[in-house]
RNA sequence: GGAGCCGUGGUGGAGUGGUUACCAUGCCGGCCUGUCAAGCCGGAGGUCGUGGGUUCAAAUCCCAUCGGCUUCGCCA
């Protein structure tokens, strides 16, 4: 018996029809003279109905019917009596009233319940996703992140972009994350990497002439897990010749209007706002804020200069700043409340936090002793405090009260519950340093990646001067997750080399690593720049979810293990002999 | 590498040293013709993650270890 139709294909205007029905058996309810089955498939939910009055056979093959057994149903389109329709069910007005049924499998009773909602271990949902991904929110979930990825091909395909595979063998090469390693059968002692990101591929592809290029790519990177991280994750990877940040920028405004309504049927509004680096890191402690809120951070550097304040004025005589967010309401914190933000505040590297609560009489705070009256009156004064307000404070250097000051902004809108979880908050964040100075290395590292162009009137400073350079990189950021990130390269091979100079690698390295790169940039190489999204992340946020996991077919555990399978596992010796490779005893 | 939370019938939870480890749900059987969290009656189902220790006695206290999740570092 053959489908017709799928369950949620069939309304109240197919009544009388005859249809047969393929799927799942999501619940059955047995009223001993009448008998009813919720049948499952892609599209749904339906109910069919058994009745001896209709037909025996069937009837009696239901009674030994379960849950997930998969079936075939013959049967008529009904109305159903009044009141008894369900609202809860898309197809809720009508049933089938079932002629014959066939058992097309049975299934074991499942580990956990197929719903939308539940509570369980993931272990064991992974262990059993065939199992998780049957329930409505999973299928829901690959769905929605079907249409995500169908709209951005045929949008790219619309605009003249190629889709071009690139290796999944590959070269390792130096900065970035961890690689995966494959050992070469050929080459004993040789490695190839799996991608990071078909960065140089691409690249290289601009030079080949296609102007235009896109990959549904995915990447690889061997660090830790988190709950928006996976060692393997897909990236919208495009590259285009001849153009500017602008195109990029406008042309991925248009993407992301049309994929948030295909995806989510939303509207959003583009052209999305732009905020610079140095903005959002001074104003909101994070390259990638969360606008859905305020709390902006204050600057109290100037104010606090000269102040008695060791605490305060030591550490901007070391170069550091001060800074504060004023936590409006949040006076009545406890003691300890405020304690465990400090606490907090010194997990993310500071060495305390200081604090002043505004009540309507006084001021109470363990720092106000060592200030002046006219210090404290420019401090409540430059962030608006009041009556009932708590001010938070981080002296140290930049970085890290940015990063303190970031999180705690993070913190404190969680706990009053300031993010409006429907909000779709879009920036684009420009004006990324090149480099940043990387204390445990001793040099400069690449704040984007290495190919990325420094703006035209810095060039000259690439010779000797990389500090406060500027990229002409951006990143799109949505509700406070980076969703993607570009940069306009380098096209020169001069400019390439000295930049590699600067991240010090030795001329013999860059030979090694990437000559054949800047072999190619000798031979008539556009100028050119691209854009990566993560569609992982991108589902997960579009289909409100906590983790990317939820999104991913089939992830791995925060170890990196993939319960499902058992990967990774021990291979044979004949295996290892082959690859001349040798397990050593810890 | 660090921190936190968790691990008890299939599943989710309760159980702070002492009878036969409790509850819900699922599962099995019976009854039941309008349910959709169906209902009613009955039943089965447990190495309390694993190993060691303390104790007359451990799910419970201690140590170690494994696994899951969150997170810092890490992730050009």
């Amino acid at each position: 018996m053959k489908r017709t139709h799928n369950a949620t294909g069939l309304e109240v205007k197919d009544v009388g029809v005859q249809v047969v029905l393929n799927g799942w058996v999501d619940s059955r309810r047995d009223h001993g003279g009448l008998i009813f089955i919720d049948l499952r498939d892609r599209s749904g939910l339906i109910q069919v109905v058994f009745s001896p009055e209709v037909n025996q056979d069937a009837f009696h093959l239901a009674e030994q019917v379960r849950s997930e057994y998969v079936v075939a149903v013959q049967g008529k389109v009904s109305l159903r009596p009044a009141d008894t329709e369900n609202p809860n069910l898309k197809t809720g007005k009508i049933e089938i009233y079932v002629q014959k049924m066939e058992i097309m499998n049975t299934a074991k009773t499942p580990p956990f319940y197929i719903e939308d909602g539940i509570d369980v271990d993931e272990n064991l949902r992974l262990k059993y996703r065939y199992l998780d991904l049957r329930r409505g929110e999973m299928r829901e979930n690959l769905m929605l992140r079907h249409r995500v990825v169908k709209t951005m091909r045929d949008f790219l395909d619309s605009r003249g972009f190629l889709e071009i595979e690139t290796p999944m063998l590959t070269k390792s090469s130096p900065e970035g994350a961890r690689d995966y390693l494959v050992p070469s059968r050929v080459h004993h002692g040789e490695f190839f990497a799996l991608p990071q990101s078909p960065q140089i591929f691409k690249q290289l592809l601009m030079v080949a002439g296609m102007e235009k290029y896109f990959q549904v790519a995915r990447c690889f990177r061997d660090e830790d897990l988190r709950a928006d991280r996976q060692p393997e994750f897909t990236q919208l990877d495009i590259e285009m010749s001849f153009i500017d940040e602008e195109d990029i920028m406008g042309l991925m405004e248009e993407m992301m209007a049309l994929i948030f309504k295909v995806g989510i049927n939303r509207d959003i509004n583009i052209p999305f706002p732009r905020l610079s680096y140095d903005e959002a890191m001074k104003k909101y402690g994070s390259d990638a804020p969360d606008l859905r809120f305020g709390l902006e951070i204050v600057d109290l550097t100037e104010i606090m200069a000269q102040s008695q304040f060791q605490v305060f004025s030591s550490a901007i005589q070391a170069g550091g700043v001060v800074r504060a967010i004023n936590a409006k309401g949040c006076a009545s914190f406890k003691r300890r409340e405020i304690d465990q933000l400090g606490q907090l505040a010194i997990d993310y590297g500071a060495k305390g936090m200081a604090w002043i609560v505004v009540s309507e009489k006084e001021l109470k705070s363990p720092i106000t002793k060592f200030l002046k009256a006219q210090e404290i009156e420019e401090i409540m004064s430059a962030l608006d405090a009041q009556p009932g307000d708590l001010i938070l404070f981080a002296a140290d250097k930049q970085e890290i009260v940015s990063r303190v000051l970031g999180f705690l902004r993070m913190e404190l809108a969680r706990r009053l519950d300031l993010i409006d979880k429907d909000e779709l908050n879009f920036m684009w964040i420009y004006d990324f340093p090149l480099f940043e100075y990387d204390q445990e290395e001793g040099r400069y590292v690449a704040v984007h990646h290495m190919f990325t162009s420094p703006r035209l009137s810095d060039l000259d400073r690439l010779d000797n001067n990389p500090e406060g350079i500027k990229a002409r990189a951006y990143d799109l950021v949505l509700n406070g997750t980076e969703i993607g990130g570009g940069s306009i390269r380098i096209h020169q091979r001069e400019w390439q080399e000295k930049v590699f100079s600067l991240l010090g690698m030795s001329f013999e390295e860059v030979r090694d690593k990437f000559g054949y790169m800047l072999d190619a940039f000798e031979y008539g190489t556009p100028p050119h720049g691209g854009i990566a999204f993560g569609i992982d992340r991108l589902a997960m946020i579009m289909g409100g979810r906590s983790s990317i996991r939820d999104v991913i077919a089939f992830p791995k555990t925060q170890s990196a293990s993939c319960p499902l399978t058992n990967a990774p596992s021990a291979v044979s010796n004949k295996q290892l002999r082959e690859l001349a490779i040798k397990i050593r005893e810890k």
